[in-house]
DNA sequence: TGTACATCAGTGAACGCGCGTTCACTGATGTAC
DNA sequence: TGTACATCAGTGAACGCGCGTTCACTGATGTAC
């Protein structure tokens, strides 16, 4: 979330306001952009369509502060990561990013998904991302890539921003493999099944590389 | 395309059935499945909204005919990658997979995307997706590098799924940025920005591992 | 303290618009005899 | 060959529905005096 949960419980006019926020998310998350009519949030929310208007310009506005206030920000976390360089161990670092990144882009896909069914909604979102851009995450983790380098425990030759592609595409993907196949995924399309399974074998795949090196 | 391109001109009634496809799948792409609408396509294919009703029940066959017919198989491709282990190298193969996936990614997401707008069209399409579901792309890449594992050229410790979840993920993602930014990306949200470097940058990366082996 | 007024979150009912769909119909093509 | 009929891709106009939005209004709360 965007903005700080309110310490002291919200009351009356705020508290409407977030109850529209939180519906319209999950109805997003759940039937989808095209089933989330004004009448759906209204009730979702238990409020009266006309209500909305007392809080919102259009139903526009609802989706964009939808996209702004209740979008979690994995950018944050990762952003977290360049300063614990050289404490624990790297694969353990890039093994929480994996278990951290999956849910969070699971979780967004929909309403991700969502802005490609309307491109000016997509725009208007673009345009207020401040640092929170998707492009964000995997800068974060190749900052933090560098400065394992520096450390000597990331080797020289590696090109930080290829290997954060490498592992935020993963997690990306993952996420929506396991959306697309929700739950009749047929054998083998999610290898392996278990997400702590997936984490580490898709972190030892990047630290290790795939050919052996020419001295071996 | 799913079905072959017929070599004789299609003629009257199949002639304005195709142009409705492909009207269809242009408008998804470009101005989004919420207003691809059927007065919409049927302007784009030149005839009468009446006329759609001829040749589909519904709009929503219309949309499920396009998720089948229009869309590029990225599967087929990969999958006769198996059959060129042990000729040429691993790392233009490599390559080549990823000149090809990024643009395939770019052009599918927004149809894909649109799918998560409206969960009933999802469910539809993904019970009608035989050898051509999402994960084939990657379960592919993975048993060509099984069988260059077999030959030696990829080294016996690498998990070939996990690997190929790596280098697929990456080019999803990397597709879904370059279309989320369209025109406007902020500097450094693509890096690099050519895409013949982002392929040979991803395949290097994922070919050498980010740590130094033990022995080194 | 009581009274008069302002503010504002919230409502039920109605509005108009654009959507997907259906209707009765047309005109071209094919076919039987 | 001509005539009668069947088929069917295609049309313009209309339909009803559900959508987003607005309307006039209510009732609770705050405030001035």
């Amino acid at each position: 979330m965007n903005e700080p949960a309110a310490a002291e419980p919200l009351t009356g006019a705020a508290r409407t306001r977030a109850r529209v926020l939180d519906a319209a998310a999950h109805l997003i998350a759940t039937v989808g952009l095209t089933r989330t009519t004004t009448k759906e949030i209204a009730r979702a929310a238990g409020c009266s369509e006309a209500a909305l208007y007392k809080h919102f310009r259009d139903k526009e506005e609802i989706f964009v502060r939808v996209l702004r206030e209740r979008a979690p920000r994995l950018a944050d976390a990762v952003a977290e990561l360049p300063g614990r360089a050289g404490h624990g161990s790297v694969e353990e670092h890039l093994a929480a990013v994996v278990r951290v990144a999956v849910p969070f882009y699971r979780q967004s896909f929909p309403m991700a998904g969502s802005l490609f069914a309307s491109p000016e909604l997509l725009a208007a979102h673009r345009r207020k991302l401040g640092d929170a851009g998707p492009h964000h995450v995997s800068s974060h983790l190749a900052d933090y890539l560098r400065a394992e380098q520096r450390l000597g425990r990331v080797s020289a030759g590696t090109d930080p921003d290829a290997a954060a592609m490498l592992l935020i595409g993963a997690c990306f993907h993952r996420a929506f493999l396991e959306l697309f196949y929700a739950d009749e995924a047929p054998d083998g399309a999610l290898r392996p099944v278990s997400a702590e399974e997936f984490a580490t074998a898709t972190v030892r795949a990047l630290l290790d590389g795939i050919v052996d090196p020419p001295g071996a």
